[in-house]
DNA sequence: TGCTCCATGTAATTAGTTACATGATTTA
DNA sequence: TAAATCATGTAACTAATTACATGGAGCA
């Protein structure tokens, strides 16, 4: 069993979803495509690890709706207990970084202004998403509780949006050093 | 032609190096093994964007050095020009996040310390690097010189330093809420 | 009329990892 | 004496991307 199948049980243990709920979910941490996902939670129900039930929609295609096991969540604790690998990154920016000196300052100040409005975007999807969780939480929940399936997504979204302003205040640092 | 042979291509502009050099240098921004890297420098001599020397050593094997010509250098700029591909991430510690609540606040907590450790360690070579950049700076280059070949990396050390350091400030935060 | 969203699946291709192969020198 | 560093290469395998395939609903 691979780390996206793992990355999968992780998720679907927090709330049964679908395989098109986990292709919209996973991305943010894992890049992976739908091709990749699916074939992968069948090989997780054969397992024994999820199970799912067909649910029928009007105006939308039928979908499967996954859970967990007990024996997925057994599973889910040795692969946590294990050793966690260091995230891959491929960052086609970066690269760009190390021929900065054979184009013009324009096309450079074009590159860091694009990254920089990308980081907007997202800062905003990351504080839409800060708010619409702050409504899913219950009272009876505090900040601070781990035992609530929502605190891991809520502080990887908070740790995502620390990163992505240190990024951005970096974009605005260099942008000033090219005299904007 | 891909993105790795863009980002060979790349470091090669700032400074001539060898297959090996590329292995250690790229992986900070674009994870990738010396068996992908050696067949693509071949391409790109074929293709001749870059030329290469035998240089015999003696207590250490030969190797080849690497040099960009000047299509190279023409294919850089269009490169550089073009959209840029957003950053592909994997990260097995966040999807570990949404297990949290499914194990015990030990097996957490030593989940993000040993994330900590990790990134206290990173920090510490990019500071040792970011001093050993300071020697390498000549001075008729000022800081904010970007015809420099050294501005970019220098640029993204830092980049990779303020990251770091919000990535730890965030453990150090998590870490106290489960009462640390 | 064409595009996006929803929803699932497979096939073909490309990219990436792990293993195999060699070998001298230095360090623990 | 075992492991790490330097240095390059290929082969086998696994993982990931792109393309193929279907189809209704809603929007511009």
């Amino acid at each position: 069993m691979n780390t996206l199948s793992y990355g999968l049980l992780s998720l679907i243990s927090g709330s049964p979803c679908s395989g098109y709920d986990l292709t919209q979910r996973i991305q943010f941490f894992w890049n992976a495509n739908h091709s990749q996902i699916y074939p992968l939670l069948s090989q997780l129900e054969e397992m024994g690890l999820v199970s799912f039930e067909h649910v029928l929609q009007k105006d939308k295609p039928d979908k499967k709706i996954y859970t967990i096991t007990e024996a997925g969540r057994e599973e889910l604790r040795n692969w946590f207990a294990g050793p966690t690998d260091p995230p891959v990154v491929r960052d086609e920016f970066a690269l760009k970084m190390f021929s900065l000196w054979l184009v013009d300052q324009e096309a450079v100040k074009r590159l860091i202004r694009e990254k920089a409005g990308m980081l907007e975007a997202k800062l905003c999807r990351l504080e839409k998403r800060t708010k619409e969780m702050r409504l899913l939480q219950k009272p009876e929940h505090p900040d601070f509780d781990m035992s609530c399936p929502l605190f891991g997504p809520r502080i990887l979204i908070e740790k995502s949006i620390s990163l992505n302003r240190a990024e951005l205040e970096w974009c605005h640092r260099v942008l000033q050093m090219l005299g904007e």
